[in-house]
DNA sequence: ATGCCTTCGGTTTTT
DNA sequence: CCGAAGGCAT
């Protein structure tokens, strides 16, 4: 990364290698395409690049292009990129083209070059250059006293929620001064500017600033003092931008500062794989290049090399039903046309998870490399049930961002009081919690080597050690007493172990060891995002024990599990979101879930209705490029119950599907409604309003049973004889359901719970 | 047995 | 914005 510091102008002395003459051999193996984009260096410049057409090739050709034919020196150029991975890879790429390192362009993160700058002209937002760049939790922490200390209810407007509209008030160049006043009312009884305002000020007092503060404050050094930056201007003949699909409206802003001297303003970008809208990202910015830039050339880039036709065709497919796009289409370059995108439909999550290892195994079997396959998810919860099968099935895998289940530090240390109880002499395990929470049992206290000196000098146990102490005077009062509880406690649990059920075992064994309130009392003082998760995946912990019979049998589990996941350095596939699969590629990607709820997500649609769709759209088409060979979508047709409430029992954990639970009963005119501690559901959408029972667990809810004419139902895969006992179905009102009887046109069929919307059809079946 | 009202929780994440 | 579930009244 550049030196922050070092604001030389050394760019001034032509300290690069003589230009070259003609064009370099690196371009003439492009396409004739990229090669327009390297080679049009007049002017503003968009580059539509889609998946898989080498957009990255082209940028780093591009710098080495500018640079090698001297239209501009090192020091003249800047490179934005949203990721320091993404800037990292174009330096080694630029290099790698020249054949010598680059020294004093302006290359790095949207964020690092305007620190830079702010950095250099700090005084005018009343800084100083050394400042402070705070993360979230600093944030949610200072923002937390300014809303004390000015009454404002946390439980009405937490903190979190504030800290994101002011966020995104930052993201669109917006300093408190320049909300507009309807906008301001919005939000915690229009006190939300007031806070915003104060914490500003409270920044500045504190010479800080947060990561949105580095463009805003660019904007506002620029504004006060336009000589600044006219010296910018002057400086940057080339500016380069990665990714534009992404940005804001600040660090649009920014860019069309700072590139209005030169005009060299070349965006890369794909507004079909614009997935960050919700963190500020704009695509209406590429959307309207060309009237930003007056002049600018559109280049395309089409000839995709990654994927091949049908892939590309499925994906072309579902995003040509978003209207916000400057349209392209991806033509395959690929001969290999085998294989088709398959959907497949499954009944619920635990049969997806099953279908999705079985074909992996498959896969593997005809010589497919694990490393080479990845299931990209939604929602980072979904990971867990493919996590689930793949231990099941031995297959080794990893969870990008985020460690996997049974390696998290809470889990582990739950499953080390588990030990303890099942096998009072796991020394290791002990050890572990001994002082989880806090009983005197520091890792240097004095009580903690007492005990593991005498268990070691008297060959036994800690626990062992443990008993024996507590009834000397070698250790304090204090950790006597509050180890003699703690042994008391194992006791206990040792002597329910087998006439409790495991959950009910566990979720006690947590309780009463204090150890579910330690982290509970931990989330309340620290908000970061780690924290937050550790008490859901303890009681998703819980509930997930369900399954076992005893707490042997889990326990042998967990270490078969760790067993499988010890061998290092094998081939494993990836399970990730598909955030997270953005840039990257698969011979062969699952895509489950693409149920309405979870993909397309419910919530993104109730908050942003249609141009959510097109979101979750383009996260549809970023997840099927990803693949070169395969991709494989499957949906669950019941509804899963995920943990809406943490102790429900997720459906990946009902061991066996129940049969669709059918109540025929509601005569006319029975009365409908919502009913005693619990909600009687009645059918909205049929003539003859049908009455079923809605309370209680995800197992036990009851179907909905309708008769339809076979025209209005659509089959997933369309048998060849019509309509069998058996199918899944879809209908447009009740969603999915599963054939239960046919009689000629008629069809008695068991609806999964609930009235489904309609938001398949404008998603899956639109491939 | 029936119904109204309230409360709670719910995606994606880099800098 | 919506669904699940709890409280409470009748």
């Amino acid at each position: 990364m550049n030196d922050p510091f070092d604001f030389s102008d050394d760019y001034l002395e032509p300290a690069q290698p003589a230009p070259v003459q003609g064009p370099p051999s690196y371009v003439e193996t492009l396409n004739p395409e990229q090669r327009m984009a390297v080679e049009e260096t007049d002017g503003p410049v968009l580059v539509l690049a889609g998946a898989g057409t080498g957009k990255t090739r082209v940028l780093t050709t591009r710098l080495a292009y500018i640079m090698d034919h001297g239209l501009a020196y090192a020091g003249e150029i800047m490179a934005v990129t949203f990721t320091n991975k993404a800037a990292a890879e174009m330096k080694e790429r630029v290099a790698a083209l020249l054949g010598r390192p680059v020294e004093g362009w302006w290359l790095g993160t949207f964020h690092a070059l305007a620190a830079r700058m702010v950095r250099a002209h700090a005084e005018v937002v009343g800084l100083t250059s050394n400042f402070t760049i705070i993360d979230t939790d600093d944030q949610i922490r200072l923002l937390k006293q300014i809303m004390e200390a000015e009454f404002i209810d946390e439980k009405k407007n937490p903190a979190r929620n504030l800290m994101g509209v002011i966020q995104r008030w930052k993201d669109r160049g917006l300093t408190p001064e320049k909300v507009s006043p309807g906008e301001g009312a919005a939000y915690a009884d229009g006190a939300a500017v007031r806070i915003y305002k104060i914490y500003q000020e409270r920044l500045r007092l504190n010479n800080a600033c947060d990561f949105g503060d580095l463009l805003l404050h660019v904007l506002t050094i620029f504004a006060e003092q336009p000589q600044i930056l006219e010296q910018y201007q002057r400086r940057f003949r080339y500016v380069l931008v990665d990714e534009y699909q992404d940005t804001n409206v600040s660090q649009y802003l920014w860019l069309r500062l700072l590139a209005k001297q030169h005009r060299n303003i070349c965006c890369v970008g794909d507004d079909d794989q614009s997935i960050y809208s919700w963190r500020g990202a704009e695509v209406a910015n590429i959307l309207k290049f060309e009237k930003d830039f007056p002049g600018a050339k559109v280049i395309r880039l089409e000839r995709n090399y990654r994927s091949t036709a049908h892939i590309l065709g499925a994906a072309s497919g579902l995003i040509s039903y978003n209207e916000d796009r400057l349209g392209k289409t991806l033509q395959p370059q690929s001969k290999d046309d085998a294989i088709k995108v398959r959907v497949e439909s499954l009944w619920d999550g635990e049969s997806e998870a099953r279908f999705v290892g079985d074909e992996i195994e498959a896969l593997q079997a005809k010589g497919e490399s694990l490393n080479e396959m990845a299931i990209l998810v939604r929602a980072g919860f979904q990971t867990r049930e493919f996590e689930e099968r793949m231990i099941t099935l031995g297959l080794p895998y990893k969870v990008v961002g985020g460690l996997r289940f049974y390696e998290r530090e809470e889990i582990r240390d739950a499953i080390a009081y588990l030990r303890v109880v099942n096998q009072p002499n796991d020394s290791l395990a002990l050890e572990r919690i001994i002082n989880k929470p806090s009983r005197g049992f520091g890792p240097k206290t004095k009580g903690l080597q007492t005990l593991l000196e005498y268990a070691r000098k008297s060959q036994i146990s800690l626990y062992s050690a443990a008993m024996t102490l507590v009834d000397t005077d070698e250790l304090s009062p204090k950790a006597r007493t509050s180890l003699r509880d703690l042994l008391a406690q194992f006791e206990l649990w040792r002597s329910l172990k087998d006439g409790l059920d495991v959950d009910d075992l566990v979720g006690q064994i947590l309780d009463e060891s204090g150890y579910m309130d330690w982290r509970i009392a931990e989330t309340k003082k620290q908000k970061d995002m780690k924290a937050q998760g550790r008490v859901d995946n303890l009681k998703e912990l819980v509930s997930g024990l369900k399954e076992f019979e005893s707490l042997n049998e889990f326990l042998e589990h967990v270490s078969l599990v760790m067993e499988v996941q010890d061998r290092a350095d094998d081939a494993k596939v990836t399970i990730m979101t598909l955030h997270a699969a953005k840039g990257l590629e698969f011979d062969n990607v699952f895509l489950p879930g693409w149920e309405e709820g979870t993909f397309p997500n419910q919530r993104a649609l109730d908050e942003s209705g249609n141009s959510a769709l097109e979101e979750e759209r383009r996260l549809g088409y970023v997840g099927i490029t990803r693949a070169r060979k395969r991709s494989i979508i499957s949906y669950a047709l019941r509804r899963r119950v995920f943990g809406q409430y943490n102790d429900m029992l997720p459906s990946r954990f009902v061991s066996e599907l129940p049969e669709p639970h059918i109540e025929t009963g509601g005569e006319t005119g029975t009365p409908s409604g919502d009913y005693g501690g619990g909600n009687y559901g009645y059918s909205k959408f049929g003539d003859n309003p049908q009455r079923f029972t809605y309370r209680g667990k995800s197992e036990n809810r009851p179907q909905k049973l309708v008769t339809i004419d076979a025209f209005d139902v659509t089959v997933s895969e369309a048998p060849d004889g019509g309509f069998r006992k058996g199918d899944h179905v879809r209908h447009g009102k009740f969603g999915s359901g599963v054939v239960l009887n046919v009689d000629g046109n008629k069809l008695d069929i068991a609806f999964a719970s609930g009235g489904r919307k309609k938001v398949i059809d404008s998603f899956v079946e639109k491939i």
